[in-house]
DNA sequence: AATTTGACCGAGG
DNA sequence: TCCTCGGCCAAAT
């Protein structure tokens, strides 16, 4: 089952520079809806991998991954770097900076 | 081998 | 928004 962390992988590196996702809108564009979990989990493993893991948030847009970085500070120093803005622990405007990974499969479905 | 824990989510109160 | 509960599956102990 190491495709599942590949995928979560494969959507994390597509997040665009400045936008922010959800463990949950991973889980559930991979197949997994309720297992968002894992999706943390996969991250937990994504530590040597080149992939932007501060722009994965709970669905609350709470950083609550952030003790598993270098640094506690890097995750929201890396989110102002692109231009987003973070309150004690929490994406400001969280809602306007999310980004839906289905919105890869709408570019490919707006031929329909 | 069994139990607990975890970068979570949604529903109900 | 906060609290609790159930679900989900892998890794750690």
């Amino acid at each position: 089952m190491k495709e599942f962390y590949e995928k979560v992988y494969k959507i994390v590196s597509k997040i665009p520079y400045g936008k922010v996702t959800t463990y949950g809108l991973i889980g559930e564009y991979i197949g997994v809806k309720s297992s968002a979990r894992m999706v943390g989990y996969a991250m937990n493993h994504s530590h040597q991998l080149n992939i932007p893991a501060h722009r994965v948030v709970n669905r609350k847009g709470l950083l609550t991954g952030k003790h598993h970085f270098a640094t506690p500070s890097l995750m929201k120093e890396l989110l102002e770097n692109e231009g987003l803005e973070v309150e004690n622990d929490q994406i400001v405007n969280f809602k306007n900076h999310l980004w839906d990974p289905k919105s890869l499969d709408n570019k490919n479905l707006s031929s329909i």
